[in-house]
DNA sequence: ATTAATTTTTAGACAAAACTAAAAATTTGT
DNA sequence: ACAAATTTTTAGTTTTGTCTAAAAATTAAT
């Protein structure tokens, strides 16, 4: 696979491709920042190797082969950020670019080393599970902050939106995964929240606690 | 830098291109098994980019920007090589390989953070020199196996063919970095020798002497 | 149920990096 | 020195992945 296919089949994934719901053209090529026509072409060309199905004007979907393929890459993509964490002290805004890179590297040996080396790590920094190397992977129980009750407790597990942007907004308001937080409030008028995290109360807008997951305690 | 520049630039040097002797198109085509014109319309590119001198018909060789160029890209590469006997349990044989692709990787920190959790490392694993960051190196002193002279004694430190063939021939033999070679005896008729290794006494063809790097002891 | 709007595909072009075949320049040999 | 051999470059194609513009199919709207 090359590098160009290997980025359509994990978008494809990411976009719900594995299940039997086809992906829009269109979808596909604003989550590439491509063109709709470039899309077709490697529809057509993924559709001849296998990896995704492709009736015209139906949009994709992702074969068995395909979901292999896209997982396989995603591992990789996790682990390698899971390694610039632990083991060269990037922060977890720094790592997807350079993962986005180092995921196409081709050596079967250097992932299961790096895998090795890590712990068999079962999730990234951004509490995404990372595949097994035979594509298992286990979606951890979690919901969004923004969907708890009042008054509710939950430990923060993971990201939804994964960009700087909003990674440096948690640091700088010292949320990481593994706190606990609380929900004291929720406005009526705008969905913000008040929270307790690190003993410290914070307030949130819902659009912050829609990107925050949490795993709620009993 | 594309890859395939960066693949040209890195050849044009190991060639001797940064020295103001021009290497030839051909060369360069054979040693990155290509054709000649491919040569011409590349260093076309780069002399346009500032990288390499050309003059027709006269081959091609590095500006200072290309030596710089040059050096960044071998210091990656060597330094995934150490990274990868180090921390991954690669053999010297298996290294090469994922370090060609490795070395294309794009971020700074990301090589300065390899650099500095294997200590910094001044060679790599077939002990060629790790250039600095600022293309500093220090070539060993050192010579060929087959260049010293009867009885005299030396420490490996270096081989000069890196193929798999030659390396796993080396391993075979319990021939390493660090070991004390003894120059037993100089067969006239062919050049092929008698050595001592880790006390083992051992027949070489000249062939494999002329690709191990020795340093002398007085 | 047609028309309008949107989405998707096709057709044709382009850039990068390679190739083949032929032309041009250089080097070699006598 | 001049022809022959070699090397290098040019010119024209190919492949991959992209693009634009236009055509075709699908979906939405009145």
């Amino acid at each position: 696979m090359t590098r160009s296919e290997e980025n359509y089949i994990k978008t494809i994934f990411h976009l719900g491709g594995n299940t039997s719901t086809p992906i829009s053209t269109n979808a596909i090529a604003e989550q590439m920042e491509t063109k709709p026509s470039s899309v077709t072409d490697m529809s057509k060309k993924l559709a001849e190797k296998g990896l995704v199905y492709h009736k015209k004007y139906q949009g994709v979907s992702l074969t068995d082969l395909g979901v292999k393929m896209a997982l396989s890459i995603i591992r990789k993509h996790r682990l390698w950020e899971v390694f610039l964490v632990e083991k060269l002290d990037f922060t977890w805004d720094e790592v997807h670019e350079v993962a986005e890179q180092l995921e196409h590297i081709k050596s079967e040996k250097l992932i299961d080393q790096i895998d090795a080396l890590l712990g068999y790590p079962k999730y990234d920094p951004h509490g995404d599970p990372i595949p097994s190397k035979d594509g298992e992977f286990m979606e951890r129980d979690k919901q969004l902050l923004s969907d708890m009750p009042m008054l509710s407790k939950g430990v923060c597990v993971g990201v939804k939106d994964t960009s700087p942007t909003f990674l440096k907004f948690l640091d700088k308001n010292q949320i990481a995964l593994g706190n606990t937080i609380q929900v004291l409030d929720i406005e009526d008028f705008d969905q913000s929240l008040s929270i307790l995290v690190n003993d410290k109360k914070l307030n949130i807008s819902h659009q912050i606690a829609a990107n925050l997951y949490v795993k709620k305690q009993n």
